[in-house]
DNA sequence: TTTGTTTTGGCAAGCGCTTTCACGAAACTT
DNA sequence: AAGTTTCGTGAAAGCGCTTGCCAAAACAAA
């Protein structure tokens, strides 16, 4: 195997009898170059095994026509779903995508504002305020996601995790349950607040008293949660019949632990969730929870920071609401 | 908000009143520049809100130090594992990295050669030995994951399929079964057939006769399996006690067939998957399966990927050995 | 003081590419 | 035949950065 230097554009040009103008454009398809000379530089660059130093011409250019997915959090259900969803939408429109995972705080903004990509798409927990105006400053076209933009010109798209928690919460009561549990989340997920707030709305709603309704906290993983409620369940006199978790893996701790205890699900106990991971179609019984449209946030992500990139001002902010996925994990509340 | 027109290096020097180079040395902790100069270079910088420009910078210094995971295979329990994986490696090793997903074999050359990245981890299955011999010829080092790498100079990290095939067969024999059916994948997939290679092996060691066995092609996904395994339990006159199937998606289809049909799962017939995606362990009953060492193989790939940028040689073919996970899905033969 | 040595910072080249502009030849017009 | 337009091509600038080299300054030695 013999390891031949790196061709260039001037390489090229040499071998075809040309200047590099001549090649750039014949290689980019510009207009203005005959047949002939066009057969003659493509050849050359076969020839050679030409292929473009992209750095040069992103420099040059000032565009890299890559778009950059930036996150902290690769594991986790929605991971794969964004990113597949990002990727096919950002190719169907002629761009490339990189998802960057950044080990830094200063590596992340770096990568955002270093002119890597044309656009960034971040879903990322490590950026707060003062990095938005930062980004602002330089102008990068930037869609948020699970994140509010503060202040114009960012757009984001956020779930209506309060309309969901209502929802939820609503369907519990309508099946006669009267004393819910609520699994929360970390303290600072927003999600888990605005998914309570939801649940205390219901609950007051339905004219209950949503501080006398037990609230188990920091149980985002499937092993604290089914701690946590198995000792609820143990030591409670007059335990709750029905649990909304702050998200699947939550929920199915639960049920474990209500199983665990000899007792049904959806009979003795109803267990609900959020996120509808995959696992949770799976699962005995299959869980009933709150299907966020991830998938389609991707998409309309995408098209938003395209525009942008396009020269739309951004500023949208947009609430995708999620959908409720009835399964066997709930049932009517018995007496 | 007051857009400012992007700052450079040349922007930093004149407020801080010395040349770019200055500027370029105090940036990067080159030690010829005295503290004085340096905070003066440091608090210009701060001002301006300067981030340096990584095409510029990549360009002149040649390198990136950019690791880049190439893959067109987004969605599959192996994907996420293997970023994460790979992600947390290259981040302890002062490198960055990046997923790109190419929308075309063109990009993805253009991508892998044209110094987006300082190597390569090829996920891909479009490449081919062509392409091979091409990134030889640029010497981008480059690391193949899930695919033999034919010649020398270029390192793969590959699972012990066959081997997973025989020993997940063996123990199906060792609880009895002598009619054994195989779930094979689609028709061009390497593990497929490797695995399916180790079934025969097997089989023809305990002195059966392999060509006997039931082969039910196509089938790596859940639906398929599920039709397919539905008729054939429906048809077969004498049919096979216990289904090896090419991942656990298939087994999982298989299981669903065995329980529509009225039979149990282990008691009737026994299923065994490969890969142990995170269903298996809480679908009911939890799936016997192989895990492959995912991460480790992602960990392993990014050692020798720098090892290889720093000037290693590779050429090596490792074999990671799965490990056999006995649940609920496999028993005993009957009788 | 002179000479030699080290430190510090600046100049300028150039990484590979695109793109503006100018030029000469060919193709039209008058 | 001369003027005008069109067209293909090339020269050269410059994107933002690093780096080899050199000059100046500072210091040490003679």
């Amino acid at each position: 195997m013999i390891v031949v230097k790196k061709k260039t554009i001037k390489d090229v040009a040499e071998l075809a009898n040309v200047s590099i103008s001549t090649v750039s454009n014949a290689l980019n398809g510009v207009n203005v170059v005959t047949p002939e000379t066009k057969q003659r530089v493509l050849k050359a660059a076969a020839e050679l095994n030409y292929v473009p130093n992209l750095m040069g011409k992103q420099l040059r250019s000032g565009e890299t026509k890559m778009l950059g997915f930036f996150t902290d959090s690769v594991s986790g259900p929605y991971f794969y779903v964004l990113v597949e969803a990002i990727s096919r939408a950002v190719a169907k429109l002629g761009y490339g995508m990189q998802v960057i995972v950044p080990s830094d705080h200063k590596t992340l903004m770096n990568n955002i504002l270093g002119n890597v990509v044309d656009g960034a798409i971040i879903f990322e927990h490590m950026i707060n305020d003062d990095d938005i105006q930062q980004i602002l400053m330089h102008s990068v076209p930037t869609v948020l996601l699970d994140r509010p933009a503060h202040g114009p010109k960012m757009s984001s798209f956020i779930f209506n995790s309060q309309a969901e928690g209502y929802e939820a919460t609503k369907y519990l009561l309508n099946l006669g349950h009267r004393r819910l549990g609520f699994l929360a989340g970390y303290e600072n997920n927003h999600d888990s607040h605005l998914r309570y707030a939801g649940f205390k709305q219901a609950i007051e709603e339905a004219g209950l008293n949503s501080d006398e309704m037990p609230v188990l906290s920091g149980l985002f993983e499937e092993e604290a949660s089914y701690n946590a409620v198995k000792s609820y369940l143990h030591y409670a006199d007059e335990p709750a019949t029905a649990f909304l978790a702050g998200n699947d893996l939550s929920a199915i701790g639960a049920m474990k632990a209500i199983v665990s205890l000899g007792y049904k699900v959806a009979e003795d106990f109803s267990v609900m969730g959020f996120d509808d991971i995959e696992i949770s179609q799976y699962f005995r019984p299959a869980l009933t929870t709150v299907r966020n449209p991830i998938a389609r946030q991707g998409i309309l992500a995408v098209d938003e920071l395209l525009a942008m990139i396009n020269g739309r001002v951004g500023g949208t902010e947009q609430v995708l609401d999620g959908e409720l996925v009835i399964r066997d994990s709930t049932g009517f509340a018995k007496h």
